[in-house]
DNA sequence: AAAGAATTGTAGTATTATTACAACATGAAA
DNA sequence: TTTCATGTTGTAATAATACTACAATTCTTT
């Protein structure tokens, strides 16, 4: 909604932009003022704080305001907070709780669908495909085994970062290579990843955005950036490679689907 | 804010639990309705829903209607959409991401305090601590050494359900087993459970809620209810059983933090 | 610089929320 | 049962708020 505001803007009058900045600025208080006083505030006059919403396409300010409040208390139901040593047990918990929750959610928010398209598309055609896991990521490797092995994949698992290598040089144009790296600092990782584009493989990172591995990755689908310090980022990172990995082999298990029906459709 | 309506209904005069009723059965409908079209749809006066949004508490119906929009905005957020065959891959990811996240908030609101601090004192207090997975849940177990062997407990992991039992038997009175479970219906788990409380051991269940074995549990942390059907309950499940793992291993961390520096501020 | 178009504000109207108070209902005491 | 007191609900008036029509202003373009 902020963001269709901030979208919308460069196409406003420069009145209504003046609303649209107020808006941005404090949209926690803009929900509980009338027109008069958010007109007021703002320095313009109440009918350009009308047609402001008109512009966002509502029908009138309180629907605008209903809709903004939703939007705020959406978006702000699950946020990041750190867990404190005194924290008791109920404290503890729904901290723990709302922020894997909210590493979720901003996990979803950063998904770029283009990059996910293109991930399946590499997955379903791959003559063979090889993740490499390291670390705390190894923990997946079970999940990929019950997620993907089901698919009928011609795959391969390595956990040890020495494998990597020696595996990724074996491969061939056609293979695909799933790297899962919580940190995507690694530089066995990292090497591995060079290693199989050298071979001619497609590289799938599952890794922070920005890593020094994503520059070495033909795709990357993003757990969250990085933060330095946050508590239990393995923990956040591990949720998100988790529902990742749920979604790509759903992809690809909806793909194979699709193609059999249209096959079957055309021998009909 | 449902619920708190629920709750005040009682005290509340008749003409106002008229309104009460109706906006418990329909919340979305009354967040787009002026006070007249309220009160003639309720079949009261206008002063009656004014009331009405005094009683619980607002200053008016403006605010009543702000505050129960946000609240069915951050509950609706994320809920369950089961995923289609048809699903662009954009909807896809959406919906996984969406359903994964409502099981966590799900698991979250189900969550008993009393439980969860009773686990995590048997967990600090105990002299051993025996971990049983199977299945699908045998993937956290990775997950369960990461957390726990940083804390110094004795412990130890079984994930074939033929040794749980063989393991149970040589439990004693202080120590405790900890059986982690998707469905919470299998029977050699099921078995273990009970021999390992007949050793005089106490035993966590990280199961759904109402599953046979929660029965056998001196504690039960529930994941969530079991759907039957449900798509990808395993993978929901996973999440929070990895979620409730972090917050006991997070807990017996702080508790033991605190004894060492009330033992410490004693000693000084 | 003047005409036209776009933008913004003024002033009035309609809608919506709120208040004051009167009418009604309910229950207890005579 | 009647009467009074108390509590509940609705009516009608008022205040606040949202919205509209149009006039004034500003900006563009020639």
């Amino acid at each position: 909604m902020l963001i269709k505001i901030e979208n919308f803007k460069a196409e406003m009058r420069k009145s209504e932009q003046k609303v649209a900045d107020f808006v941005l600025a404090n949209p926690n208080t803009v929900i509980t003022l009338s027109i008069a006083a958010l007109a007021s505030r703002v320095g313009v006059s109440e009918p350009t704080v009308i047609r402001f919403c008109r512009a966002l396409g509502f029908n009138g300010y309180q629907e605008f305001k209903l809709a903004l409040a939703q939007n705020l208390a959406s978006s702000a139901r699950y946020f990041h907070r750190e867990v404190l040593p005194g924290d008791e047990t109920a404290e503890l918990a729904g901290k723990i709780f709302d922020n894997s929750i909210a590493a979720m959610a901003r996990a979803r928010n950063n998904l770029r669908v283009d990059d996910l398209n293109q991930a399946i598309d590499l997955l379903d055609k791959a003559e063979r495909i090889e993740f490499y896991t390291q670390g705390n990521s190894a923990i997946v490797s079970h999940e990929i085994q019950h997620k993907f092995l089901p698919l009928g994949l011609s795959m391969a698992i390595y956990t040890d970062p020495s494998m990597h290598k020696v595996a990724a040089g074996h491969l061939r144009p056609g293979c695909v290579a799933v790297i899962l790296s919580v940190s995507g600092t690694n530089p066995d990782v990292i090497q591995s990843a060079m290693v199989a584009r050298e071979s001619g493989a497609d590289v799938i990172g599952i890794a922070p955005i920005g890593s020094p591995l994503s520059g070495h990755c033909n795709v990357l689908l993003s757990v969250n950036e990085d933060h330095q310090g946050e508590q239990r980022r393995t923990h956040f990172a591990t949720l998100v490679q988790f529902t990742l990995l749920d979604i790509l082999s759903a992809g690809v298990a909806m793909r194979r689907e699709k193609q059999k029906k249209d096959l079957s459709e055309k021998l009909a």
